[in-house]
DNA sequence: CATATTAATCGTAATATTGCAATTAACTAA
DNA sequence: TTAGTTAATTGCAATATTACGATTAATATG
C-alpha cells in the first residue's frame, strides 16, 4: 500500500517514528547543521552550501518546517530561517525516552 | 528520482540519515519496543502482537537486521530475534552527537 | 511602470516504501 | 515418507519520496 497503517500503533511509537522520518534524509540533516552552526541564514545560502536545486531544498524545509524543527520569517525577498528549539527539544526529549530503554533490559545475546 | 544523492553529504550526515530512516516507521519501532521488553521473541509473536501480516513483519525485521540493530539466531523452524546491544549503542552515539548540537549553539529566534 | 531577486508551488519522472496473498524453504514430528 | 509449522521470499498494487525544470507570487529597485 505503502501507507503506514498508524492506527494501530500508540501515540508515542507514532511520535518516534515521524521525527525520525524527517531526520531520514541527509539533506534536512545538513539544512539543520547549517542553521546550527551559522544560527539562521535564507534559502538560497543552503542551495549554494548543499549543492540540491532550489525546489529540492524547499521542499526539504517545508517538510522541516509542517514538523515545527524550523521556523521561516519573511523579510523582504528572502526567507529568514532558524532553528526552532522548543520543538527541537521536544524531539530530543521523545527520542531519547525511545533510546534509553536499553537501560532498564538486561542484554541477551 | 526518489533516490538521494547519498554522494554529496559528509558520512556523519548519511549515517545520522540512516539510522533514523530505521527508526522512520511506527512497526519498526514497535518492534524494538518489544523486543526491549520481552528481552527476545519470535517472528510469530511479533505479528500477533502488532497485528501486521507476517509477509510485513518479516520485511520489517529484515530492514531492522540489515542496518545491524537486531540479530536473529534460526532455532528448529523458529527465529529468535534480540536487540544487538553493541550495534543500537552505536546508533545512540551517533544520534546523541547530532542531537546535541544545540547545546553550543545560542538560541535565535 | 518595468525589471530583478527570491522562494514557493506545479508538473513530471524515477525510485522507494508499505502491505499482503501466495509460494517456497527449512525444519519437526508422526 | 508425509504432514505440519515457521519464516523468508516473490509478485503485485497503492502510495510516498526525491529531484528538478518551469512557473508563479511577492517584494524590491531602477
Amino acid at each position: 500500500m505503502g501507507l503506514a497503517k498508524t492506527e494501530i500503533f500508540t501515540l508515542e511509537q507514532n511520535a518516534v517514528a515521524h521525527f525520525a522520518k524527517a531526520l531520514g534524509h541527509p539533506a534536512r540533516v545538513a539544512i539543520l547543521q547549517h542553521l546550527f552552526k551559522t544560527n539562521q541564514c535564507i534559502c538560497g545560502d543552503l542551495v549554494l552550501e548543499i549543492g540540491l536545486a532550489q525546489a529540492t531544498i524547499s521542499q526539504h524545509l517545508k517538510a522541516l518546517k509542517s514538523l515545527g524543527l524550523i521556523q521561516g520569517s519573511v523579510e523582504g525577498t528572502t526567507v529568514c530561517y532558524c532553528v526552532d528549539f522548543k520543538n527541537w527539544a521536544k524531539m530530543k526529549q521523545t527520542l531519547s525516552v525511545f533510546f534509553d530503554q536499553d537501560l532498564n533490559t538486561p542484554q541477551c545475546c
